[in-house]
DNA sequence: TTAAACCCCGTACCCTACTACAGGGTCAAG
DNA sequence: CTTGACCCTGTAGTAGGGTACGGGGTTTAA
């Protein structure tokens, strides 16, 4: 199976090579083999990997959350309830996260919306939109 | 109506007094009048405000990016279309973050349903999930 | 066989978003 | 009229997540 570079790695997953060593450094990706020079050879499914890492974090995972996500599995460790416990609890979380950015899409609608027929806005038109139906949940 | 003390902004909004004072340096919230003494006086829909802050930070969105969305308004520099445009933009945005988010719930589902029956799973199940329909779509 | 393009390690630096003093004034309760 | 909680303005430090050298070895294609 063909092993790439670092630099190969870096280009196919949209980070830099220091990104990679760095993540290397925190565990979030594994240290991979080497070659006799020292030079990281990768297996190819590091692409897929770190293109995971770089969505996440544009979701607003961090690393360290992105790291649980990917060590859900069954090994030594964890069994397989365990598992399917913290999967679930992730699942009510990104759950969670969706209800709230449709809320602020909804509430950029009506502002769309609104702006189209009255031609002018309150003084903070998308706080109006959120908060019309007053749904003050207290959240930590 | 009735002016708040920075500390009970802070109290009601979830966040510390320091992070208040953080904010209006970055022009995240308006300088508030002040008492002769020189404590700032906010008015109460400074909560809201603050509280949406706190919900986008924790979807992920930066301090920069929830200045954009508070900023969404007609007013002397921008036109209704201007608004308009600015705000369904952001709403493809936030619709994109959605559909990402839930293909990891639907990953993650799909891993909890798979651990039930098989009892073991393989080297990184959330990638097999998310990844096993090839969806490969390469943004920036 | 050499020059461009890569890779190695280590350390230092950068940005974002706070958080924590220090040193001093203010306010409300008793 | 004092005491403790609260507020003020600096300025400095921290954590997370990279990014940029410096100094040096390796590959590969001409």
């Amino acid at each position: 199976m063909a092993a790439l570079t670092i630099g190969q790695v870096a280009r196919q997953s949209g980070v830099g090579v220091e990104t990679l060593r760095f993540y290397e450094r925190t565990g979030l990706i594994e240290e991979p083999p080497r070659r006799d020079s020292g030079y990281r050879q990768y297996p190819v499914d590091t692409v897929r990997r770190v293109r995971f890492i770089r969505r996440a974090k544009a979701l607003g995972f961090t690393l360290k959350e992105i790291s649980d996500l990917l060590s859900l599995r069954v090994d030594t460790d964890s069994t397989c309830a365990d598992v399917r416990d913290r999967a679930r609890s992730k699942i009510l979380d990104i759950e969670e996260r969706i209800r709230r950015l449709e809320g602020m899409r909804d509430a950029l609608k009506q502002l769309a919306a609104t702006c189209a027929k009255e031609g002018r806005t309150s003084e903070c038109p998308i706080l109006e939109a959120l908060y019309r139906k007053e749904q003050d949940d207290d959240e930590g």
